[in-house]
RNA sequence: GCACCCGUAGUGAAAUGGAUAUCACAACAGUCUUCGGAACUGUCGUUGGGGGUUCGAAUCCCUCCGGGUGCACCA
């Protein structure tokens, strides 16, 4: 519809004998102002030497000699604005569109044919899957969908520290409280164990020295694979940690194709690195280093060698870069998401590969993410003050249950229910913002449950589905072409959904499609209380039914974008 | 010190250079409703300071102030 807008009013600029120029054709913040509105006689006023009231009262004549159906009026406004109000034609239209398309609602084929990975979650086996890992994992998932709702093939990657210091403290402090290595038949309880040994040897690493000593022995001899009994706690507990981590995938939504590790990076890196000494990278102190800081100078020295020879997380990053690229053939985009702490090593390791390997430049696109923080300070799970993703979960999920007592479902219902609100809380509460900035972890706001939340988003679809299951009962079948007159504000909204899409996957911003449905819920949830959608004495009826049905398509299509299930009811 | 990110009502956020800056929470006042009150209808209140570019700036440029992150052998 933009398009065509943009369109008549370029035929009228010819037939005015105005030169082309750069006008805009947008949707006015406020629904009052009409559905689209054009700057067209603000631009070209200044070259056509017109006042842009003038102008736009010029365009305005010329466009209504041969007004297309779709467009009922239009309006000149303000310092020279056109505002364009559509007719109740295209909106009935919309929601045939709409149903016609079903699930499938808002995709478009700006992507088809590409081949885009996304590395995003990167939890360390033998550490805590933190609310950090939460956030990381809920932002790459939904850009994932967002681009594949854009006709792309997505293959999602994890990354794994399977080996480094982190593991020798988490060793450390199972060979120091055997208790916590014990066999529990549970990943996840095990999991934890694991957790709180790392904390017990992250503590013993910082404040005892003679500990410190023994937690680089351990590190060495895992490297090595040179003791038995180390190697047996080791496989044990990446095992549990994995599993316990694929558990919180199933729950989360989302499945992986590739794993990563760190220990087979660390080799790739290493040659790469070795190979180019001299070219890319130079030898100082005795370490091999990356002088980025010669090619930009707002980059800077790394190490990327140390002088004991060991590959620092720079070269893993490197040879990860490269293994990606051998993984998926002809690859069109790699995306990465971490954390903003993240982002100046990043570029330094992005320039050392585009030295080597130019082709690749263009193709690598890091996507950082704030902070999730306490109000206290920064979350670490170096010092054990984190909150685990899966007791977040745990507390939102008891929460919702709670709500969920009036409601006569089985217990089993009740959990599969009760578990989808609860991530679509989580989600949402990270998912709402711009994800450049920090989030300050508020565990009363993230579950909350009315107004600006996950819960109200599934609470609306909950509530159509009953509508239409009365509807059914009622014998009131949809028909989008009884419309009264004028439309309804979810109307309004509907049809922009796969604008939304579209602006969401290029900017890889998922928060416009949150902001998106908060507003088409609120304005379905107000048709809903002002209007009765079933009854079989309405002639209009049939149409507010087709209505309700193309909600519900628009929402669970844009929920699941987000990476959340919606339940049909709550 | 240098680089990068950020600064919008009491709080959390939105706004691809466009109109009277939007939404939610909180607070306050209503709606006791046949389809689900996790709701609906109102009221209140905001662009860190100063310059500049522009017909038009929260948005772009400069500068100052405030917060965060990163700057050689950790990841």
């Amino acid at each position: 519809m933009q398009e065509k807008i943009e369109r008549i009013i370029k035929d009228v600029l010819k037939n005015l004998g105005i030169a082309e120029c750069d006008f805009a054709v947008e949707h006015p913040e406020d629904l009052k102002n009409g559905d689209y509105f054009t700057n067209v006689a603000l631009v070209a006023g200044k070259e056509a030497k017109m006042k842009p009231q003038e102008l736009a009262q010029k365009i305005i004549l010329e466009i209504e000699k041969n007004l297309p159906q779709k467009i009922a009026r239009m309006e000149l406004a303000g310092p020279g604005f056109i505002n364009f109000y559509l007719s109740r034609e295209f909106f009935s239209e919309n929601v045939e569109e709409i149903l016609n398309d079903g699930e499938d609602t808002g995709k478009n084929a700006t992507l088809t044919g590409k081949k885009i990975m996304v590395e995003y979650t990167d939890p360390n086996p033998f550490k805590p899957f933190h609310i950090g890992h939460l956030m990381t994992n809920a932002i790459g998932e939904s850009i994932a969908r967002v681009l594949e709702h854009s006709g792309a093939q997505v293959a999602r990657a994890n990354y794994q520290g399977d080996i480094g210091l982190h593991v020798a403290k988490a060793i450390y402090g199972l060979t120091k409280d055997p208790t916590l290595a014990e066999k529990l038949g549970s990943h996840k309880a095990e999991a934890a164990n694991i957790g709180s040994a790392y904390v017990l040897g992250a503590t013993a690493y910082e404040k005892d020295s003679e500990a410190k000593k023994e937690i680089d022995e351990i590190n060495k001899k895992i490297y090595k694979r040179s003791d038995e009994k180390l190697n047996t706690l080791y496989d044990w507990g990446f095992d549990a940690t994995m599993k316990a981590f694929e558990d919180l995938y199933e729950i989360l939504g989302t499945e992986f194709d590739y794993y990563f590790l760190e220990s087979v990076m660390a080799g790739i890196g290493e040659e790469i690195v070795l190979e180019n000494k001299g070219k890319v990278f130079t030898e100082s102190d005795n370490a091999v280093v990356f002088r980025a800081e010669d090619y930009d100078p707002k980059l800077h020295t790394r190490v990327f060698i140390t002088s004991q020879g060991l590959p620092t997380y720079e070269t893993k990053e490197l040879g990860l870069a490269l293994e990606k690229f051998k993984t998926e053939p002809n690859m069109d985009l790699s995306i990465t998401i971490t954390a903003n702490e993240q982002a100046d090593y990043m570029r330094v390791v992005t320039k050392a590969l585009s030295l080597i390997h130019p082709e690749y430049e263009n193709k690598m696109r890091h996507i950082t993410h704030g902070m999730m923080r306490f109000a206290s300070g920064k979350m670490g799970s170096r010092t054990g003050n984190v909150i685990t993703g899966e007791s977040l979960l745990r507390d939102v999920k008891e929460l919702v249950w709670q709500k969920m007592q009036a409601r006569d479902f089985t217990d089993k219902e009740k959990e599969k229910i009760a578990t989808d609100v609860a991530v679509s809380a989580l989600k949402y509460s990270i998912l709402k913002q711009s994800i450049g900035g920090d989030i300050v972890y508020d565990f009363e706001k993230s579950i909350s449950f009315d107004g600006d939340s996950g819960p109200y988003l599934c609470y609306s679809y909950a509530r159509a589905n009953s509508v239409l299951e009365k509807a059914k009962k009622e014998n009131v079948l949809p028909d989008p072409h009884v419309a009264p007159e004028s439309a309804w504000e979810v109307e309004k909204l509907i049809y922009r959904f796969p604008e939304i899409v579209l602006r969401s996957a290029g900017a890889y911003e998922p928060h416009h499609i949150t902001s998106y449905l908060i507003e088409l819920a609120r304005a379905f949830n107000s048709f809903y209380g002002n209007n009765v959608i079933v009854n079989p004495e309405d002639k209009s009826s049939s149409y507010k039914v087709a209505l309700t049905f193309a909600f519900t398509f628009v929402m669970k299509s844009g929920l699941n974008l987000l990476g959340i299930r919606a339940p049909a009811k709550m």
